[in-house]
DNA sequence: AGGGCGAAGGTCAGTTAAGGTCAAAGTTTT
DNA sequence: AAAACTTTGACCTTAACTGACCTTCGCCCT
């Protein structure tokens, strides 16, 4: 329903859009002020949707004269995004990384949406009913994994 | 008798007429309010009335903020396949006949070569050991038929 | 130099606001 | 009567948002 988090999301991006370099700077307390919320609001869309899954990167630094700085990762290099697939079958599976993901190879054209759409399928627990999580996760995580390298070997 | 499912399958589809786009956002509690009903009630109608066999794709988001879309899909050449696809869905689930199926949709050229190859993964028996071959198979013929519905739904 | 102060930004736990699932009970159709 | 469909309510998961408290940094002032 566009909630305040799309809100800012949305004027990042714009913000970004406008740049004339790879990233925008803004101050935390004036964001706030703007969308009239919590400062911490401010870091909650950060980490939501400026991920490293989704593309970005923020740096920052505290105290006087502080701010935070949004890098739109720019051309993946096509080696990029693979690793941040590799990176993210590291580990346990956890779907909702793997949609962040998603999201991203799918603003970055690496798939279709109705390839991702696919994709997003495998995600949804729904489907393994009757599974427990381990079962259930193991699966989805073979399932991903073995999906995403088949598009890789056919390229196009 | 028109039931209350009746009315809200109704309401839902004048929001779709009325609507400039081809999908129409709600709330689940609005809804319900609406027709004094249990929220549960909305996805009941969702699921029976807007399933992608009757032509629509659902999507929502929860937490604050959430929302449910309805998308009306219309797909062209559909019919023939179409009836294929159910008759393989018909009875126990077989791997071969699913690909069978891939292959001649593939080559109706209703699926890409990139989408066909990930559609055979799904099928692919080493993915899913350590699962009866019955769970195995269960599972093979949701996410065949779930992934299929969504590929096929989303053409825009 | 170094201690103190104010100005950033960071973290985290807790609250609120959605939507989802499932099984049981009620209705209607066959 | 059986099967299919409808309704509901209890319980679950996920996302958004806030406030109290913490850390870091630059700039004084002595």
């Amino acid at each position: 329903m566009a909630s305040l988090t799309d809100h800012i999301e949305e004027y990042i991006k714009k913000l970004l859009a406008i740049s004339t370099r790879n990233y925008v700077e803004i101050q935390r307390a004036d964001l706030a002020r703007k969308f009239s919320c919590a400062p911490s609001q401010v870091n909650y869309v950060l980490n939501r949707r400026f991920s490293p899954e989704r593309g970005y990167l923020v740096e920052s630094r505290r105290g006087g004269g502080g701010y935070i700085r949004i890098y739109r990762i720019v051309h993946p290099q096509a080696e990029t995004w693979k690793d941040a697939f590799r990176e993210m079958l590291a580990g346990p599976f956890e779907p909702a990384r793997a949609k962040q993901f998603l999201k991203r190879i799918l603003e970055e054209k690496v798939l279709s949406r109705r390839e991702a759409r696919m994709m997003s399928i495998l995600l949804q627990e729904e489907h393994y009913r009757g599974l427990s999580r381990e079962e259930s996760r193991e699966l989805q995580k073979r399932l991903f994994q073995a999906s995403m390298e088949a598009i890789l070997k056919s390229s196009y």
